[in-house]
DNA sequence: TAGATTGTTAATCGATTAACAATC
DNA sequence: TAGATTGTTAATCGATTAACAATC
């Protein structure tokens, strides 16, 4: 067996030796974490900081699972696939907790955002002043209408012209778009960005994207949760 | 055993006699449609409209789960728990298809919606011409700030005083309402929604709320979506 | 020490997928 | 008829939960 791509993932799982000598594909899927624990992680953060600015210094894994309406037991499994950051008896420093999943979820820094669509969904999301405590900023606002261009908009930005984005995007190194634009552009708009190199597209358009494989994207729809909610009502 | 309760069930599953000798709530976790189920829907109705908007007539499993990058097997099976809608060699008929997801989902109808929160947000909510193809139309928009009351919104609308939510929820009827207000106040304004008698809530506010089981609450928050993504870039 | 709570294992539960007979 | 695609079954896969030894 080729010693070489091995070797990489060994290190990582140092504890891991005993079952290290399986194919790397299959070393991958078994000690990658399930894209579903990922998922759940920023609700626990921003959980665990609600009660931080409560004044509160530890919880349980039974506290914040009745916050969230999950089981103890599946928060104590999320967290085992990142270490051990508990103490038997006591439960979780906040702040600990805290900055741990920080790092896990790579927050512990401030990622530059670049907004697409300077309508008034554009415009809620750029005054939005809270991303920034999240580990976002919104660096660059662009549209396509010549009227919108250079007008001010969110703190300090001016909308610029979308047409400029490859530039754009050299200056401000953003690897996240949010796409606040009407459904008709939206695919159009994705082929751009995804052209200028951004992997990672936060979508407000009723839209399913086709992106290539390297790209993610995740899809704000409210019509998608009244829908699933109307089910349920007569 | 008393023959009651069970005979309702018994009516709405006619072909699954075989097993109906089960006890009342097995037989509703039995029968009962997965909830993860229920939540693709409206995904795939989305999708069905898009193609009809394009002008086509028929799709297939097939085609359908490449547009959503998820199997046909999944499509297949998540439709047959409601029905047969297709037909083998050719597929399903658009506008049949559509039709039918809607009566499934309750939203062949249209369902009246109070906004709660007129700040940047709430005003790009009410301003969305959109949800009313959809099956839904914001009736009242409401805010607790008297320099915003009597201000027009939205289309034709004027935001109303939150203090009135009973008297306006008698007038409009809706059971589903919209939180577009701070992290700070949402726990507070979603308990006066539920005790005017709301049951289904759509949040924006950063903030998992703590509400009695009979409410349906569903969130939509674009940090959780940005810190999922972090996880994944460098 | 007694009580509480973790991290982890094994069992359970549920969702997805592959495969195929039925049939358009 | 030949080809395509459904609806459904059974197998697989993965996620959740219950339980408990370890330990603070």
């Amino acid at each position: 067996m080729a010693p070489t791509p091995t070797a990489n993932l060994l290190q990582l799982l140092a504890e891991e030796s005993d079952n290290a000598a399986v194919k790397d594909e299959k070393a991958q899927s078994k000690f990658t974490i399930p894209d579903i624990v990922i998922g759940r992680l920023p609700v626990y953060l921003r959980t665990l900081r609600l009660l931080a600015d409560e004044g509160r210094e530890v919880t349980s894994s039974q506290e914040l699972g009745e916050h969230l309406g999950i089981s103890s037991a599946q928060i104590r499994k999320d967290l085992s696939h990142f270490g051990e950051f508990g103490k038997q008896g006591t439960g979780y420093n906040i702040s600990f907790l805290c900055q741990q999943l920080q790092k896990i979820l790579n927050v512990d820094r401030i990622w530059p955002v670049i907004l697409v669509g300077a309508g008034s969904l554009g415009t809620a999301i750029a005054n939005y002043q809270e991303f920034e405590s999240s580990g976002f900023r919104i660096v660059s606002v662009m549209d396509e209408d010549p009227q919108k261009i250079g007008q001010p908009i969110g703190d300090g930005l001016q909308i610029e012209d979308f047409a400029d984005l490859k530039q754009r995007l050299v200056i401000s190194n953003a690897q996240i778009a949010v796409m606040a634009v009407p459904a008709h552009a939206a695919q159009r708009v994705a082929g751009q960005l995804i052209e200028a190199g951004l992997n990672s597209i936060l979508c407000y358009a009723p839209i399913t994207l086709a992106v290539p494989p390297r790209v993610r994207v995740e899809y704000i729809d409210p019509v998608i949760h009244f829908q699933h909610m109307t089910y349920y009502l007569r």
